[in-house]
RNA sequence: GGGCGGUUAGCUCAGUUGGUUAGAGCGCGUCGCUGAUAACGACGAGGUCACAAGUUCGACUCUUGUACCGCCCA
């Protein structure tokens, strides 16, 4: 038998009692043992970074990432899943730094680079903890135990096997990047913490005159107007660029008289800065100035390299620096059009500078000049600034072009300018570093083609924001001056600069000559707790060397470098199994995904490294020549590591949108602006927070948390659903209603009609919830399984509850009302088990439970297995579903809902009974169906008489329309005409014309226009005068004559509704008997309610009713309509 | 500055290839039920669908522009 139902259950407190049985009985592990040999359903768990706290957006990503696999394994496929964590980068370091209290690499360096690492690798479980706690928490199942970690030595192998791959197909390659270079720190920041430090800063805006030079590279009287924010950048000129749509102007200074080029847009502008006319001579396209050679400000480079010449490829030679040249980022929003470039200090600048390397033949073209070191100080290079931090010379530098006549014009400039974020005073430049790149751009038509393929959503993902991303790619900067990373697998020759790239620690051992492990091997002695992993980490990896193949007696050396932390997680497909060193086979089962979900920001994060690793190693590579990988890998692996088919390495990938603090800020753990999850868990639980999660929005959608509405899940949908489980259970037990002993079920066709119902409901609902989920929505899924609980709670039950608290326990129907409502209880705990998994457990533990010990032979019946979670998720039986009965009941509801709509408008309250309702239907197709429910709708709506008019003239007209849809794309403009027509025309005598004849002809505009029945659409419209509500095909009015019987049935209803309020006031059992008296009354009520004696007196379980007071009660004074009248009600010892 | 997304009821959000009465939940109001009961249910008020132009017979929906918000990048 059911064990009781609490009425007001702690879901939380029940949560916590599921996940200690699916821990004992490892319902996880038995829910993949069921599918072994399945068709897989792959999942990759991006992995999160533990050192941090995990907040409410984690939540979210953790709960969508459970929900589809339980799904899937439901629907009977097998879904490991395999759990991660992203353990290197420069935020780990970071964090140890600021426990230690220090910043700057060199501090690092003092502090020693080995403890260092140490401390990293220790910090990376910082949050370990909470982070398993959540993830068990929120119900996600995920192999916790199993999980591949970054910096464990065969994932960095893996990751090492994918770097020597790339750099033996000569796609690794050093070169320059423009970084924002901290240059106190010595370090470069990344995107993110450059971000963190913007602040707006006044910046000094000068406008510097670069005399131009004619062909024999004279000077001549003209010069260009050049703008800068950043003088200090001015020594280190090598271009002057232009836009090249861009027109220009040469103008006069009515005052010095000096000529000068400048964007003809900004004459105007600058004028007004100066003060001064400024008289245009000429004017130009910017194509006219491309070439033009000019004097820089500084001569350092130009006194040795001004006449430089080198080889063009197109042919001819040009100089090499100090002249015009074409951007597209030249604007006229600010400046003079003219703008300074140092490519060294800028990453457009940069690009400009590698764009004109490409125009010359190698070796000739320009060569970056740069007069600043990495301490952010002017090297020799600048001798009159050498040794001084950069930013401090701008105002000498320009005192000394306005000394130099060189400077036309200096103002203040209002900008965000970055500062670094340790260190407020410091502010950020860019600056160029040497760096290793991935040459992705080679397969950038690859990704997109990859991209192509890839199911995302929400769908504007794949050619907005990713799509975007990846046509504007550039070669990804692989390597990073830190510490805690995974080592960059190059050896370097240190004589002849050869390199080799080395695929695993092995393979590194197994050189000729090696040396330097005996420093992890001292290490490990002096600290025998130290992981393993360790070893292939600096500083350790670097001390291994061995001999230099390109050189006898040379040695080969490790780079210094360790690689971006993207690259790891990117690689997560094959290194989270040691692929290809280890784990082949599982490699081979578990890519691609099926699979994937994290949130918006990590398009540029973990999607896009996934897929350029994938591409480049797994991806077609026809584009290649020379060496034939792929039958090289073949004879390696045993199968082909290249050309999987598109998509890979995910196929599916919900995008999620980022999660809002309760103020619509971003989460900020200073702002204080959420909750943490454990809290709410305990507050409200997991499936609150779950179904919050995955009904109230599209995934996608940025949402704004709010505790309220977590809160709200439990009521709405919880709460529902537990009181129909709850109503179900105690009538169960009242009746002796077990599964286990009570003869089975009847055939769902000799069932009544509203059990028909609910289970052809709860079979649609089962279909269109597995086709919403195999589509990946799961807010639609949702909101259809809410639209079932509605109908079980709202109408099922509710139409029921006389059959369950029938007399006679073995009546067919009351058992056909429990087998039904329990089969669907058991069924919808199915539904909802990848959404709300533990309610769904707890029911279920119930429900099934006690069948499943108490009656094995019926257990076999209905194959009861020990958790939810092990079923098969309910697809629903065709054969079950019947749409008419489903529209039927649609009308049935519709027409007690504008019922009691009438009544409301008309101040006819439901307990007032009517005579008489008249039902005006448009179309008569469920009018007999619906006669057959008289008693029902006389029930809900309180009235002697139920009609289905037939001649509804009186109370309404008939509003005809086009049928828009239909005749929109046949008659075009002529359907204003056409609607005009039809609402004049009288409508009874067009649908009599229309039944008549089957069309109406009409006259627009001397067009004559000739409709059928599907050309147009009836409406009904209540005449005024009637109490009376409209729907879309339906008119329902109320007969509101008030017989002096009805009135007083209604005031007994009224009197019954009083002495029930005040025995649930005094506190009585629904059983006890009472005695009352009703003072004060007028005849009239006097005569309802003995007229009604009866009527009062069975529905309170009154066994007398008069008109004195009663002398144990003192009496209520009460309120009837108009009449005071005071209630004394007793309750009769000994139960009457 | 560029890219992407958003703006619909007091609040949080839906709105399916353009079709003429734009929905839900919460909150609010009115009422009902009183054997699921500190629950439950019904009904209602509340919208110039951010603004402006355009395409169309017809625009919340498509196009363009503007404003504001958010994210990413510079």
């Amino acid at each position: 038998m059911f064990q009781p139902v609490p009425s007001s259950p702690s879901f939380p407190k029940l949560e916590e009692e599921v996940l200690k049985f699916w821990a004992e009985r490892k319902i996880y592990e038995q829910s993949l043992a069921r599918r072994a040999g399945a068709p897989r359903f792959v999942f990759y768990e991006g992995p999160p970074t533990a050192n941090g706290m995990p907040h409410p957006g984690h939540c979210l990503t953790r709960a969508i990432k459970d929900l589809f696999p339980r799904y899937r394994t439901m629907r009977g496929y097998l879904c490991e899943r395999k759990a991660g964590w992203d353990t290197h980068g420069l935020p780990v370091e970071v964090e140890v730094c600021k426990e230690l209290g220090i910043h700057a690499k060199e501090e690092i360096e003092a502090y020693g680079i080995e403890p260092f690492i140490h401390k990293c690798q220790e910090s990376v479980w910082r949050y370990m903890k909470e982070w398993e706690r959540l993830t068990e928490r929120i119900g996600f199942w995920i192999r916790l135990d199993e999980a591949y970690v970054t910096y464990h030595q065969s994932y960095v192998e893996s990751v090492w096997w994918s770097l020597k791959n790339l750099f033996d197909r000569g796609l690794l390659y050093q070169g320059h990047k423009i970084v924002w270079w901290w240059a106190q720190g010595g370090t470069a920041l990344s995107a993110g913490e450059v971000g963190q430090g913007y602040r707006e800063v006044a910046d000094p805006s000068v406008y510097v005159l670069f005399p131009l030079l004619d062909d024999a590279g004279a000077k001549t009287d003209v010069s260009l107007l050049v703008w800068t924010t950043t003088p200090w950048t001015l020594p280190s000129n090598q271009f002057a660029a232009v836009h090249p749509e861009l027109e220009y102007a040469t103008v006069e200074d009515g005052e010095s008289g000096k000529k000068f080029v400048m964007a003809a847009a900004l004459v105007e502008t600058i004028a007004g800065k100066v003060k001064r006319e400024l008289k245009v001579v000429s004017t130009c396209k910017g194509t006219a100035l491309l070439g033009k050679r000019y004097l820089p400000p500084f001569d350092y480079y130009h006194k040795t390299l001004g006449n430089k010449t080198g080889t063009l490829k197109a042919g001819g030679k040009q100089h090499v620096a100090w002249r015009v040249t074409a951007a597209s980022f030249v604007t006229i929003d600010s400046g003079s059009g003219l703008v300074h470039e140092a490519p060294a200090f800028g990453e457009v600048d940069f690009q400009l500078l590698i764009e004109e390397q490409a125009r010359f033949v190698a070796g000739e073209g320009p060569q970056m000049i740069c007069a600043v070191g990495p301490d952010g100080k002017f090297t020799s290079e600048a001798p009159d600034y050498q040794g001084r931090w950069v930013k401090d010379c701008d105002k000498d530098i320009t005192r000394r072009l306005r000394d130099e006549g060189k400077l036309y014009h200096q103002e203040q400039y209002l900008h965000d300018y970055p500062f670094c974020w340790r260190a407020d005073e410091d502010p950020l430049i860019q600056y160029p570093r040497r760096s290793w790149f991935i040459k992705t751009t080679q397969f950038k038509d690859a990704m997109l083609a990859n991209n192509e393929q890839i199911n995302w959503l929400p769908a504007h993902i794949k050619h907005g924001r990713f799509g975007n991303f990846l046509e504007s790619n550039v070669d990804w900067a692989l390597s990073r001056e830190r510490y805690w990373g995974t080592p960059l697998p190059i050896w370097v020759c240190e004589q002849t600069g050869k390199m080799e790239g080395i695929g695993s620690y092995e393979e590194l051992l197994a050189k000729p000559g090696i040396t330097g492990t005996e420093v992890w091997d001292a290490a490990k002695i002096a600290k025998p707790s130290l992981p393993d992993d360790l070893k292939v980490h600096k500083p350790y990896i670097d001390a291994v060397t061995y001999d230099s193949p390109f050189a006898v007696g040379a040695k080969m050396k490790r780079v210094t470098e360790v690689i971006d932390c993207w690259y790891d997680s990117g690689a997560m497909p094959f290194a989270q199994w040691g692929f290809p060193h280890t784990n082949q086979d599982k490699f081979r089962e578990q890519f691609p995904a099926d699979f994937i979900s994290e949130a918006l920001d990590q398009t540029r994060g973990w999607f896009y490294s996934q897929l350029a690793i994938s591409t480049m190693l797994f991806g077609e590579r026809k584009a290649e020549s020379g060496k034939r990988m792929e039958e090289e890998e073949s004879s390696a692996f045993g199968f082909p590591t290249s050309a999987f088919p598109s998509p890979h390495p995910y196929r599916n990938c919900i995008v999620l949108g980022l999660m809002l603090g309760e103020d619509g800020q971003k989460m900020s753990k200073s702002k204080r602006n959420y909750r943490e999850p454990g809290e709410i868990f305990d507050k409200f639980g997991a499936d609150a927070l779950r179904w919050y999660f995955f009904a109230n929005q599209p995934p996608w959608t940025s949402i704004r948390y709010k505790e309220q509405a977590i809160k709200d899940s439990i009521p709405e949908f919880l709460l529902r659903l537990w009181n129909c489980y709850s109503f179900f259970v105690i009538y169960a037990k009242i009746d002796d209603f077990d599964p286990a002993t009570t003869i089975g079920a009847r055939p769902v066709s000799q069932r009544s009609e509203l059990d028909r119902w609910i289970v052809s409901e709860r079979n649609r609902t089962c279909a269109a919830v597995v086709e919403r989920m195999d589509a990946y929505d799961n807010f639609e899924a949702c909101k259809r399984i809410n639209e079932f609980i509605d109908a079980l709670s709202n109408w099922y039950v509710r139409r029921s509850r006389d059959r369950f608290w029938a007399a006679d326990k073995q009546s067919l129907e009351k058992l056909d009302a429990y087998w039904t409502l329990y089969e669907s209880l058991l069924t919808t705990c199915k539904l909802i088990a990848p959404f709300t998994p533990f309610i769904a457990e707890t029911i279920w533990q119930n429900l099934a439970g006690s069948v499943m010990r108490e009656s094995p032979t019926l257990n076999r019946e209905f194959s009861f297995v020990e958790s939810v979670h092990l079923n098969d998720f309910p697809v629903g039986d065709p054969a079950l579903i019947d749409e008419t009965l489903s529209a039927q009941m649609k009308l049935l509801r519709e027409i007690a809902s504008l019922g009691l709509s009438a009544r409301m408008a008309n101040k006819l309250k439901v307990r007032q009974p009517l005579a008489k309702v008249e039902v005006i239907l448009s179309d008569d197709t469920h009018q007999k169906w619906l006669q057959q429910h008289n008693e029902l709708l006389r029930d809900e709506l309180n009235v002697k008489q139920i009609e289905y008019a037939t001649s509804a003239e009186q109370y309404i007209t008939y509003v005809v329309q086009p049928n828009f849809k239909q005749l929109g794309p046949k008659i075009g403009k002529l359907l204003p005409g056409v609607k005009t027509a039809l609402g004049k025309a009288d409508g009874a005598a067009l649908l009599a014309e229309l039944s008549s004849t089957g069309k109406v002809v009409l006259s627009i505009g001397g067009e004559k226009v000739e409709l059928d029945n599907e050309d147009i659409q009836v409406r009904l419209q209540a005449k005024p005068g009637w109490a009376a509500a409209q729907g879309s095909g339906c008119v329902v009015v109320l007969a509101t004559e008030l017989t002096p019987e009805l009135l007083a049935e209604g005031l007994a209803r009224d009197v019954v509704r009083l002495i029930q309020d005040r025995r649930k006031d005094i506190g009585l059992d629904f059983t006890d008997r009472i005695e009352v008296g009703i003072v004060g009354t007028s005849p009239a009520l006097q005569k309802a309610i003995g007229d009604n004696l009866e009527y009062i007196s069975g529905e309170t379980l009154s066994i007398e009713v008069a008109f004195d007071a009663l002398a144990s009660d003192t009496g209520t004074e009460l309120e009837l309509g108009d009449e005071k009248l005071t209630l004394y009600v007793r309750k009769v010892s000994g139960n009457g």
